[in-house]
DNA sequence: CTTGACATTCGAGCCACTCCAAGGTCTCAT
DNA sequence: ATGAGACCTTGGAGTGGCTCGAATGTCAAG
């Protein structure tokens, strides 16, 4: 397959796909006769492994090296460092699947509670929209604490 | 509390709560005399809720926004787009997890095959080590996909 | 009264993309 | 067989979101 359906597969961009190559996270794709790259399926599970710790915000070096062992044969030296990456990891995603189910019951709260404006809890010096004065805002149009209309003021 | 323990409360660092502030994404603190922040806590709940969405990749922006709606009193116009925002976001935490136990079935997956050296599943000219030519993993003195180690040729 | 932990500002640097320009290749409909 | 449009190539510049550093100020404990 072409990088195109790769990169589809996984849910990324060429772009990203060919930075990887290019930074020397993935090996050299193999190429046709008119240089386009040609994947094969174990690249596409090569490539997922990969994402997938990176959205474990794994950094792209550590994801690179876990992909790389898990999916381009053997190393000498993976024996001992490989598994403990892996259980760190796993660590990390329990951590990750409660603070999730955390945020998820704080928002189903929240939506529950709309409708029925609060007063302000937050320490302000006045409304936020009043106060920022930086150029990215002023230039947006609007305060991103509350978009472009005033805050009720308290 | 200053800066220092709102960040440790949150888990993020000093400089991260001073570039949202000076980014106009979270409102002016209120100062002390001596020109030190000054945070209650009102204001760790609304940063915490800011960086659980940041951590779920919800762009900057709209994650000031959704905190800010939370935190900073009512918007008129909140009451149509918040509740929706929020609803996108608790379908992405639940499909965050989804993805996240599948990615932990698989490292647990691999950690039962370590030690099994395979032959290489992917598409490679060569030991990946052996092409790539980036700068930075000569500089590192290790290709990312194996270390320093050469990989065994198929 | 110094040591050390904490705070201030502002600007530069960094990671991991993301976009762009200028061009080549392929398929398909007219 | 020709042109439109979808795909691919390269290299370099631009962006979002921090992260670090330098120079300096504040404050509690020994």
């Amino acid at each position: 397959m072409r990088i195109g359906e790769l990169a589809e597969e996984v849910g990324v961009s060429t772009d990203t796909v060919r930075f990887y190559e290019r930074s020397g996270w993935l090996p050299r794709a193999s190429r046709r006769d008119n240089a386009y790259r040609e994947y094969g399926d174990a690249d596409v599970e090569h490539l997922r492994l990969l994402i997938d710790l990176r959205r474990l915000d794994v950094p792209l070096e550590d994801a690179a090296r876990i992909a790389g062992w898990c999916h381009s044969g053997h190393c000498a030296d993976s024996t001992a460092e490989l598994p403990r990456m892996i259980e760190e990891r796993r660590e990390e995603i329990a951590d990750r699947i409660t603070g999730l189910q955390a945020l998820d019951a704080r928002l189903a709260d929240l939506l529950g509670h709309l409708g029925r404006p609060r007063r302000s809890l937050a320490v302000l010096d006045g409304p936020c929209c009043e106060t920022a004065d930086n150029v990215v805002v002023a230039a947006e149009g609007g305060c991103p604490c509350c978009s472009s209309t005033p805050m009720v003021a308290e």
